[in-house]
DNA sequence: TTGAAAGCGTTACCAG
DNA sequence: CTGGTAACGCTTTCAA
């Protein structure tokens, strides 16, 4: 793809490239009949700007990254799209890295996008991460950084949901329509995003006075097979749960799976709330009730932070979006006593 | 992020920004003490090559783009992990567009990707075009390009899986099962891919003898509401269909639910088989029945594709993908006679 | 073994 | 209104 330049242009008109910038840029000092020719050459040339080096020249990438646990996972992928569609609408690009949900990927994901100069960074840890040196270290180079979706609490900007409240939400409302037997599906326990789910589940708990049952909380790693196991020997207890509540996509659709595997009836036999997307509810069976999450205003709010601090402002902000209870067919109707 | 560089390095050591350059690349005839000096400093001041000055100065950006549809869609979203991890492997970077399934996003797209000076593109047109000029223009302007998913056959290299024949087979399988009034939910009609399974789905009657029912073919645009009524339209006919194949995972997901808010049993009253992930079809109750379509492969596939055109290959190559019906609970046994 | 200088495409500054 | 030149960070060629 050999594209012209201007110094083509000028040499073809047999002026100064200083010249054809001011011209193609619309800056003053270039009368009209010569603006007119060099525009009809960048025209026919399909002239397009150099950005590497525009971006050598100002010393500025208007480039972003992006790191997220997993893209095919619908969840990210939504965010993600609404983060690149605003950057775009800023003029900045997105560099978008995976890191499969493993520390080691995530610091090479970084590694990467420093390399490449991005001027800002948003990012969702992984569930492996404990250790956020990597990310702190960005901080300390001036590099602007936005952590979505979980927030280990590091002293960086971040946008998350109502972790606490929505899960006490769900919480009350399983109690209300009478389940007594409820069991917290979560990740690990240092993934704060779990803990703080796991908090509001316990705290409804107390409120309602029903009794904690710790054989009831599995926190394991996030994935479909911990999922599964996890939900069958739920299943298996002597007095098993009547709900159960899956803080992760990954874990719903796993419960579900071992649920119907073992030819129990939803809602009947257990209930159950997940931490899904509307599309995965839709698509489930019976639909499951879920924590509805703005996943656009996650994107839309995550962008903004990192554009502030990319316009200078280094105060640290931390941006709650408001999810909540959406009911479907898996849980029961609250009962009126 | 203030960045070290050469000439930085250079001025501590009080000598010249080549000698830095060839001993950071380890080029003979930079002397072994000097050499450790340079690395030295290069490593504390934590030296990272500015890719944009190597860029202009090669004339070579490594970095390829990508179009895609829709990224949140779990089918794209596979490929495009994978086009990446292939990319990064071979030291491309990847820059990642989403058409949103519109003709002027995708033209806008390529835009953006040819301004980038991109070194190849790897794209799924979006299912609204019909004019290709946009593609064909980078082609003829020796941009590498490969086509994926969907490709509409015009001189351009591709990876797409096997529609004629995978759509023949699940005809059969659904025929041999005892189906007889069999629906096919497309795409529209200009639409090659839908084309495709749609000829292989009636080639399948014809070979079976079965009676082509043309008020059981729906092709419009690939929507969940389109999917919806079409599939509602179906199931409202004096003679209902018994089967309904889907020729996209929307249109699946659309039918599934049509067919359930109707209070009908699968596959006992309809069964159904959908072009879906994997995972999708984990997903739904019951399973329905899939293509199976290697995704991952799709995308090593294309990226190969490219990176043989990028080498100066400039052969067009047609790969096909083997897909095969995987039986699920969504479809009945097959009867034997 | 090292240095000096040119050049990639662009913009900014100073002269004319 | 236009031209010349330096500069961004890096590599390459030629000279010392």
């Amino acid at each position: 793809m050999k594209r012209i330049s201007q110094r083509d242009i000028a040499r073809q008109l047999g002026i100064n490239v200083s010249t054809v910038s001011r011209a193609l840029r619309g800056i003053d000092g270039v009368s009209p009949e010569l603006k007119k020719q060099i525009e009809k050459l960048a025209e026919d040339g399909g002239y397009r700007p150099n950005p590497f080096a525009v971006s050598l020249r100002y010393d500025t990438t208007r480039t972003i990254g992006i790191v997220v646990p997993d893209v095919s996972f619908n969840h990210f992928a939504t965010i993600v799209k609404r983060i690149e569609a605003e950057a775009r609408k800023n003029g900045y690009m997105c560099i978008i890295t995976d890191s499969d949900e493993t520390y080691k990927n995530e610091v090479n994901c970084l590694e990467l996008l420093t390399n490449m100069h991005v001027e800002g960074i948003i990012i969702c840890p992984s569930q492996e991460t404990t250790d956020f040196d990597h990310i702190l270290r960005l901080k300390k180079a001036h590099v602007p950084v936005v952590l979505f979706d979980r927030d280990p609490n590091i002293g960086i900007s971040s946008v998350i949901i109502n972790d606490v409240a929505s899960a006490r939400q769900v919480t009350h409302s399983l109690i209300d329509s009478g389940a007594r037997r409820i069991a917290f599906l979560g990740g690990l326990n240092q993934l704060k995003q779990t803990a703080d789910r796991k908090h509001g589940y316990l705290e409804a708990l107390r409120e309602r006075g029903v009794p904690i049952r710790t054989e009831l909380v599995k926190c394991h790693h996030i994935s479909f097979n911990s999922g599964l196991s996890d939900t069958l020997d739920l299943l298996d207890l002597p007095e098993p749960p009547d709900a159960i509540i899956a803080s992760h996509g990954l874990l719903a659709i796993s419960a579900l799976q071992a649920i119907t595997s073992r030819g129990l009836r939803i809602p009947d036999d257990v209930a159950i709330v997940g931490y899904i997307s509307d599309w995965v509810s839709e698509m489930s069976h019976p639909r499951v009730s879920f924590v509805k999450q703005n996943l656009r205003e996650i994107g839309s709010k995550a962008f903004r932070l990192l554009l502030d601090q990319l316009n200078g402002d280094d105060s640290v902000q931390h941006v709650v979006v408001n999810a909540r209870l959406e009911l479907r067919e898996s849980t029961r109707k609250i009962i009126n006593e």
